[in-house]
DNA sequence: TTGTGTATGTTATAATTTTAACAAGTAGGT
DNA sequence: ACCTACTTGTTAAAATTATAACATACACAA
């Protein structure tokens, strides 16, 4: 496990890109995958792929390419696949429940175990999964989680500061504020307006 | 507008984490600050943040540090808070209706004129936003709309094609399956499991 | 079984990005 | 009006990341 350490951020961050990819192509019948071939897929150099490639191993045999099905399992055992991440999501509004209806991802990191929100008239359960009241949070935090998904529009920093008490080593990001951790905690944003300005930067600069 | 070209990609993608943050100090009564202080408050280097802030001119004053009004409404301008951007948002489900509703994010770089979905019975108005069913998009396509948030989970790659077709070059994706485009078109993912899987590698890294 | 073509994995090179160091200029006090 | 302390913007060096080039080894055909 230490040795990962040593693989490249940015190699890190096309991991997932990969294994979806591989996921597509597998449903698709594809066996057998070369660096070339998947290179058109992605739209990533191909040297650059079998650079990624080789920092989990030789995965791939010379003259012939990488076999699909290995390649995803390689990648799913190293992504979490098989760890049993405990999560909970903070913040049971609309977009918290169409987290929680997205279940379709559970189990593939780990499941999410409850959530909590502020109003205490929203707490029952949706999608089956338990929702609390926020004020409940230190009985009901689930041991060993450490990691939480972000959906409140209010009180955001001193919600951020109590799950970082609580344990919480990582945050995906929902709300539109920019909030502040210590270093030892990572902060996943997901920011549509940010995308779009990205993205509206770069549509600009190709014309 | 072409001298932007030459932001380094990087830099492009802290802007609006400087924004937001630079939005919550103002709310907070901060008018000054210098790059030392913001280092701390969005855990990146002073010399980073002011190598970046330069790309856009001489925003600061040596000895004093920056205002942080002028700084929000330049990188307003900057990050297209003066442009229009009509957007679209594609599968009007549990997540498309969240974003729908989302509207705090409106005429920030622009607004989302209509929805489209493929279930007819959709078809209607959500929190004052119009959708109509899928069929009807290529009359119901705003005129010089490029962006598209993508919220449906099936026909994607179907459904991705069409909208490149219809002018789209560029798209916020929150379906979970890998999406293939030409290369004059950009993507940017939005996948819980995708930033989940990097936290865990994280903070496994960490301990 | 042998030979050839092909795709990997790696080594070397180029490009990008970050960080450190410093010169120049302003604020604010005296 | 000057001086000092302090912070910017920039230049130069380090680190990271991407690309190109190639040697090695395997698949596949004859």
């Amino acid at each position: 496990m230490d040795k990962k350490t040593n693989v490249p951020k940015a190699t890190l961050q096309r991991f997932p890109i990969y294994l979806k990819a591989l996921r597509k192509l597998e449903k698709l019948g594809v066996q057998r995958i070369m660096s070339r071939e998947l290179s058109e897929f992605v739209n990533i150099e191909p040297t650059t792929i079998r650079r990624d490639f080789s920092f989990l191993g030789s995965l791939g045999k010379q003259g012939y390419g990488y076999d699909v099905t290995s390649l995803i399992e390689i990648f799913d055992g190293e992504l979490g696949g098989n760890f049993h991440e405990k999560l909970i999501i903070v913040g049971a509004g609309n977009l918290g429940k169409a987290l929680m209806n997205y279940n379709r991802w559970n189990h593939v990191v780990g499941e999410i175990v409850c959530a909590f929100d502020i109003a205490p008239e929203k707490a029952g359960e949706v999608y089956q999964i338990p929702v609390y009241p926020l004020d409940q949070i230190h009985e009901k935090m689930p041991e060993g989680c450490r990691i939480a998904i972000l959906t409140i529009s209010s009180d955001i920093q001193e919600t951020v500061d109590l799950l970082i008490e609580l344990g919480i080593r990582g945050i995906v990001d929902f709300t539109h504020e920019h909030i502040q951790v210590p270093k030892e905690v990572s902060v996943k944003q997901v920011d549509v307006v940010s995308m779009i300005q990205e993205l509206v930067f770069e549509t600009n600069a190709i014309k």
